[in-house]
RNA sequence: GCGCCGGUAGCUCAAUUGGAUAGAGCUUCUGACUUCGGAUCAGAAGGUUGGGGGUUCGAGUCCCUCCCGGCGCACCA
């Protein structure tokens, strides 16, 4: 709010005095050190130096034409041309009670746009795993924050429901039903689906004591082939058979992708509604099938694609240095085409394929003015061919719309490979949730002992959820990061719970008053004087701000530092500032202060997809 | 081989157009308790930001080069 003020005001003196200035870069931004001053900016000496101009002479001449003597104390020219700004006392009270008593804590955005985010994407038929709650809650937390900034959001999960490996399920599907096991009814049918999964994979990829283990079940039954024994490659035939009979979408393979996608579905429920995520579609990649053909041709017959070793591909259209261009790669000392196949040699489709259909859809259907994925690093090139091959295949759309591929590193084990368990299978998310809520369940009842049961299992979950959550925001998303339940689930450092704990500390204070018959008075003003209440407030401040540096980035873990430091400069408050043992007015305006802390600590936790307690 | 991403305190991680003295937590040491929830707070110690060179008033951040690690490189997604 001031600091937009401030930033205005100082693009229009700037405007005036060097008028072919990029304004974009007159930034005013929260001092890194408050012995500095509140604010700051270093534009002037970017500007000065763009035209060889001496950049305190600069600063100079915009501090006599900058007049915001409303809000701050003299402005002062420090080094070689920052600007730093002080907060006038009664203009950051004013500010904070504003803020304090207007409904949202955040302003909205000048100009909403429209924003699609891809996240999440499981796969169907497998069990959602640890490597799904980066995208899941980056993902989220992006999401949370765009709307919260008065943007329009629509969230769209991707899931992996079509391909290849539906042969293969197929088959194990009518395996396991004339063994006499019914998937869809068993206790956990994902696991069973897994299991199957497997097995075939393994038979079809040379395993002899899988064939074999597939041949006993098969035995007798009328699905035996017609030597009464299967092979890698007879089973592999029959693994295509089913395949194509799904491909072409009629009959008895149709109504099984069915069930396994609604048996996977179900799981994915459970898991979002665990973790509190929820998507406005879950357009699956065989929503787009029916596009498929149509886009091959398309781009065929614009000359983008064409033929190859039986594939059709899109090659390098030579319109960037090789070094930059995804479309070539380098083997040997030459530069030789890494095309992207938009079909198969045996006429079939692939991920490539359903993405461009997807962005066409999505552009057609909501018009964004960007669309978000927020997947895995290792897709970078894919990426890169992607949008480059929209941009040639649809050149007007394209231009109208910002695609942008948010990635993200690796979860580590302790010994800095992948995340696994003990035996080395990949760690299923439900399995994670379970044992996040039991630790934290432990360390709630080492902790405090007057909780009743239901409070401890309430407690437990909403810190052992939240700790997971915030361990994978904290850290830059770009960077592989270690998991380690001690840390996330610390009331030491940058983590959930100790954060949740601040919260239920704030709290704590209004349940006292009540006891003590204090009312909390929405008249009464904030007037913060002391130097830890200043602090405080002037943190408080920046909430919206941080918001948006959370936005340009996508970079939730700006949001985390945010309200590590909030909390830390209430607990000082707090240490500090008696509140209840203080005199009106102090008291009420003290009071009025923790509440807004509490209502941006909350609201910032809930921006992140981490809930809250009253107590704990 | 080529490309992408990383390498920051003993450990785990930060660092917002290139900005001011590179910050936290853990660990170690020292303080604050008839506590508004001590599940806290204050202080100390800990660094050649992998090495070297360059650009700049200013470099963890940009450029070049080398070393180390991870990942990716045609029909899986």
């Amino acid at each position: 709010m001031l600091h937009h003020e401030l930033e205005i005001q100082l693009k229009a003196v700037v405007a005036k005095i060097v008028p072919d200035a990029d304004l974009a870069s007159v930034l005013v931004r929260p001092c890194p050190d408050p012995k500095f001053g509140d604010y700051q900016s270093s534009a002037l000496m970017a500007i000065a130096k763009a035209r060889k101009m001496n950049p305190r002479q600069l600063a100079t001449q915009v501090v006599e034409q900058l007049d915001v003597s409303r809000s701050c104390e003299k402005v002062e020219i420090a080094g070689p041309g920052f600007l730093n700004f002080r907060i006038k006392h009664t203009a950051l009270n004013e500010t904070l009670n504003k803020i304090a008593g207007a409904d949202q804590l955040v302003e909205p955005a000048a100009k909403p746009k429209t924003y699609v985010i891809d996240f999440s994407s499981p796969n169907v038929a497998k069990p959602m795993h640890v490597g799904h709650i980066r995208s899941t809650g980056i993902g989220d937390a992006i999401q949370r924050v765009l709307r919260l900034l008065g943007h329009n959001v629509i969230t769209d999960n991707h899931i992996g429901d079509w391909g290849t490996q539906f042969g293969i399920l197929l088959v194990g599907w009518a395996t396991a039903s004339v063994s006499g096991e019914d998937i869809a009814e068993a206790t956990d049918p994902i696991e069973r689906l897994n299991f199957w999964y497997k097995e075939l994979h393994a038979a079809c990829s040379g395993d002899e004591g899988a064939v074999e283990r597939l041949n006993q079940k098969l035995e007798g039954t009328n699905l035996q082939s017609s030597d009464n024994r299967f092979h890698q490659t007879s089973l592999q035939d029959w693994v295509r058979q089913e395949l194509v009979r799904l491909q072409q979408g009629k009959g008895q393979q149709r109504q099984i992708w069915e069930s396994i996608r609604e048996i996977s579905q179900k799981q994915f429920d459970e898991i979002y509604s665990r973790l509190g995520v929820k998507f406005d579609q879950t357009l699956g990649e065989s929503f787009y099938n029916p596009q498929l053909a149509g886009v091959v041709e398309d781009l065929q017959k614009r000359g983008i694609a064409r033929e190859s070793e039986g594939a059709v591909a899109v090659f390098s259209d030579g319109s960037m240095p090789p070094k930059e261009d995804p479309f070539l790669v380098s083997r040997d000392g030459e530069w030789v085409p890494d095309p992207a196949l938009i079909r198969k040699r045996d006429g079939g489709f692939n991920y490539m394929t359903t993405d461009l259909a997807t962005i066409d859809y999505r552009l057609k259907t909501w018009s964004p003015d960007e669309i978000v994925y927020v997947v895995d690093d290792r897709q970078g090139p894919h990426f890169k061919k992607l949008f480059l091959t929209f941009a040639r295949w649809q050149p007007d759309a394209a231009a109208k719309v910002k695609l942008r591929h948010v990635g993200f590193g690796k979860i580590l084990g302790d010994d800095g490979k992948p995340f696994k368990t003990r035996s080395g299978d990949t760690v299923k998310l439900g399995d994670l949730l379970d044992e996040a809520e039991q630790r934290a369940r432990k360390i709630v009842e080492e902790k405090n002992q007057s909780l009743s049961e239901a409070e401890r299992r309430e407690v437990a979950r909403v810190v052992g959820i939240g700790a997971i959550k915030y361990a994978d925001l904290a850290p830059n998303r770009q960077t592989d990061y270690v998991f380690s339940w001690d840390k996330m689930l610390a009331f030491q450092g940058n983590t959930a719970p100790y954060l949740q704990y601040a919260y239920t500390r704030i709290r704590s204070i209004f349940r006292k008053a009540a006891e003590d018959g204090i009312a909390v008075d929405a008249a009464v003003p904030i007037a913060a004087t002391e130097p830890d209440e200043l602090a405080l407030a002037k943190h408080l401040l920046n909430f919206g701000l941080t918001l948006e540096y959370v936005v340009e980035d996508y970079r939730p873990n700006y949001l985390c530092s945010y309200l590590y430091e909030l909390a830390g400069f209430y607990s000082r408050f707090y240490e500090s500032c008696p509140v209840l043992k203080s005199d009106e007015p102090q008291r009420g305006s003290r009071l009025r202060l923790c509440e807004l802390a509490g209502r941006i600590l909350k609201q910032g936790l809930n921006a992140l997809g981490i809930e809250t307690l009253e107590q704990m």
